[in-house]
DNA sequence: GTGAAAGCGCTAACAG
DNA sequence: CTGTTAGCGCTTTCAC
């Protein structure tokens, strides 16, 4: 039975008080005799009051909610972000609202725009691989001019000036070359790239080159490009097939652990033995105790990010914008 | 600089007209001559104006806004519900707020709560795994007797009366086994699942031995039975171990596929060859041919409950619930 | 202790 | 064509 809602006027009409009492009663006031208290209380209850959060929040000109804005919600990376996020606002009295870009400026533009007219006290951006490429960030620059709180995280750049959260790409992405070299002994180590392409991805190339460097009288390393991935996963398959030397394979993302992982296991019945290192949140990750994994602490950097946020809506401050780096570990 | 937003009334005010003829003109109303419309669309580009869509939702009772409570994101079947729930509410002009349970009660009555509070115009949920257990519903049919529009998905329940989203477990169960043992050429299947569980898991397993039964006479069947996921993934490494006869796995959900995928590459070293078929959404599946998934369309079931929900709305009507069901394919 | 009244920014019915 | 007015439901002075 759809009957009407029951509002703080209609509470008051039914007990004969102004609107205003029953606010106050309701938000416990000290004001408020404890008798009225009561009967409003009680009122309230028997004709299950909820009140109108979207109206309040409408008054009191903050909407207790954050908009997020990620590229792609399949990717484990990102969805362990969301978790981050989802559950420090949601222990901070917050709500999300999130928008999926696919890495297209358009649909990032458009849905910044809706969320920052009123409905969010605050943002939290990974930018879309477009926008990365095109280096067209007036969309987001845009918004911050207004005033709008903006957190960055993954994908930065130093045209937009606000808080930021990353990962040290560089670092990891050695440690784990490192890792390869040293406990797992790998003399050939392969990586597979493309020619253009996002900041971060190409810290983490320069992190494993630094590695090989740094070890070159021990090991050699192929690197194989292409910028189809159909086209790097067969050149990959077809190198293993004909260098038995190869003994390595550095993933710079998701995608190309997974390859390797499926194509190493259908060469692994042939028994030779590849140790597989990179990037990768895939839930198959932690099935599978042999690979080596960076962990990026996804819902980590998510956590961090609402942190932050929170604490500039906070503050009103505008100076002083951090940039926080979170570790990682193998 | 965070100067002050440009409003209706400051539009009004700077131009010396009135809010309504602001206002009208913005909306390209017929009503506004054409000259003053240009200074008004002038003015406020000048200012870069941007209206303020939560009070318009306020003013006009609806918000745009779809709320979509699901138990685990991390889980891909989840995402890719998300993901088509997002992207049929973009191209319709709604937002979507997300809230994960982690398959608590408390949670999701929590967020229902503040959700329903004014602030999304319908909701589409998953239920928690302890209120299907419970079978607690009334946090739930409390909003539905509100007059929320609601749409439930993938667990779904009798006691609750709305539109429903579902997937045809038992049948797809059968399916899968079914090709199991006759494409695949499986005589010995093992199945793992815990004593007490979910409708939709008891459904599959049903679907399953229904494919036993009918090919009773050239297929034998194990079941492993444990209550801790530890104990599931122990019991059937020993078993794949110490029965060599084992050709064919056959996974409820999405974990115990992931087990039964890395068990097996171990054991493949040792040339033997087991066929895998189950509910499995994860990355994984698509890089590994040789698997059997049922493919549970999750985008297509976001976006039919997205398009359900709306309908429900657009349509005051609360006759007629729909349950549709999803078909799968493997 | 309680209430009257203003107003958040916008829309829409109704006058002129 | 343009303006006046009355709210949406709630919070918050300020007065009684």
């Amino acid at each position: 039975m759809p009957t009407k809602r029951t509002t703080l006027a209609s509470i008051a009409q039914a007990l004969e008080i102004s609107v205003s009492t029953v606010s106050k009663a309701l938000s416990n006031s000290p004001e408020i005799g404890v008798e009225t208290k009561k009967r409003v209380l009680e009122y309230a209850k028997a004709n299950n009051y909820t009140p109108n959060s979207f109206a309040s929040s409408f008054r009191k000109g903050t909407t207790s909610t954050i908009g997020l804005i990620i590229p792609n919600i399949l990717n484990p990376f990102y969805a362990k972000v969301l978790l981050g996020v989802e559950s420090y606002l949601d222990d901070h009295g917050y709500k999300l609202i999130t928008s999926i870009s696919n890495d297209f400026i358009e649909k990032e533009t458009k849905n910044l725009s809706v969320m920052s007219s009123g409905f969010v006290d605050g943002l939290i951006i990974c930018v879309s691989k477009e926008a990365e490429e095109k280096k067209e960030y007036d969309h987001i620059k845009q918004l911050i001019d207004n005033g709008t709180p903006i957190v960055l995280f993954d994908r930065i750049c130093d045209e937009l000036v606000c808080d930021k959260i990353i990962t040290d790409d560089y670092q990891a992405a050695f440690d784990a070359t490192e890792y390869l070299i040293k406990e797992r002994n790998c003399k050939h180590i392969v990586i597979t790239c493309k020619t253009n392409t996002l900041q971060h991805l190409d810290l983490r190339r320069q992190g494993f080159e630094k590695a090989i460097e740094k070890y070159k009288d021990e090991v050699k390393c192929k690197v194989i490009i292409d910028d189809r991935s159909k086209g790097l996963k067969q050149k990959l398959a077809a190198l293993l097939k004909s260098d038995p030397t190869i003994d390595g394979v550095f993933g710079l993302n998701e995608k190309s652990v997974l390859n390797a992982i499926v194509l190493t296991n259908k060469l692994q019945k042939k028994n030779c033995n590849i140790s597989i290192a990179g990037f990768c949140n895939d839930l198959q990750s932690k099935y599978d105790s042999s690979l080596i994994v960076i962990n990026q602490n996804a819902k980590e950097i998510g956590k961090e990010a609402a942190k932050l946020l929170l604490q500039r809506i906070k503050s009103k401050d505008t100076t002083a914008f951090q940039t926080k780096t979170i570790a990682v570990d193998l």
